[in-house]
DNA sequence: GAGTAGATCCTCT
DNA sequence: GAGGATCTACTCA
């Protein structure tokens, strides 16, 4: 499977970047082991424009320095101390924009994902919500700023199409702080998907 | 089934 | 010193 260009991320729309990565696989490779899922949840952060987004206002410090570097970078941090989260980095150099992944329909490595985090078998909970599909796949805050085009971590495309009445928007989760910016339907998912997080169907 | 509190640690003020 | 791009478990109905 071919990585996703370095192209494909470095465009001015993350909203439409993140549309695009519904449907797409995201592999992890460490210590010689595969682990890999579809994206079927993303979340859009608009950098200096966003409340909700670490670079609100262009703020700029040692954790969000990647934010501003050119688009197809991880940016993984660590949320309430537990949880790490895993964003993709968008747009050109400079403008801090970036899609946190959300949830993934686990692809391949499903045993070495279930051991990680503890499980005996497969369920919905293994990839759903970005603490847990961080875990799942062993990322964790020292993979921040490595690059998509790395062979450790990236994402290929394997020919998964969506229609468009497959893709909804909604509100994004866990931002009330952001006030209004809580609202804005920033949020993309697969219809139907049983690994997008949220009530189960 | 719905709502709420607690966990737990890194980062910025 | 405070708070956060979350998840889980437990309570109550």
């Amino acid at each position: 499977m071919k990585k996703i260009p370095a192209l494909f991320y470095q465009r001015k729309d993350v909203l439409l970047i993140a549309k695009q990565l519904l449907g797409k696989i995201l592999v992890t490779k460490f210590n010689k082991t595969e682990t890999s899922g579809r994206i079927v949840e993303v979340e859009a952060y608009a950098g200096a424009t966003d409340k909700a987004s670490h670079a609100y206002m262009g703020r700029r410090t040692a954790r969000n320095e990647i934010m501003y570097a050119e688009g197809g970078h991880a940016y993984v941090y660590l949320c309430y101390g537990i949880h790490h989260l895993f964003n993709v980095v968008t747009n050109y150099k400079d403008i801090p924009h970036a899609i946190l992944v959300r949830a993934l329909e686990p692809v391949s490595g499903i045993e070495i994902m279930l051991d990680r985090v503890g499980k005996e078998k497969l369920d919905n909970t293994l990839t759903r919500g970005p603490g847990n599909l961080s875990k799942a796949l062993g990322i964790f805050t020292k993979h921040s700023g490595v690059s998509l085009q790395s062979d450790e971590l990236f994402i290929t495309d394997d020919g998964f199409r969506l229609k468009k009445d497959q893709i909804l928007a909604s509100p994004r989760i866990g931002v009330d702080y952001a006030g209004d910016h809580a609202l804005l339907p920033y949020r993309f998912y697969i219809k139907g998907n049983l690994f997008v997080s949220g009530k189960p169907k």
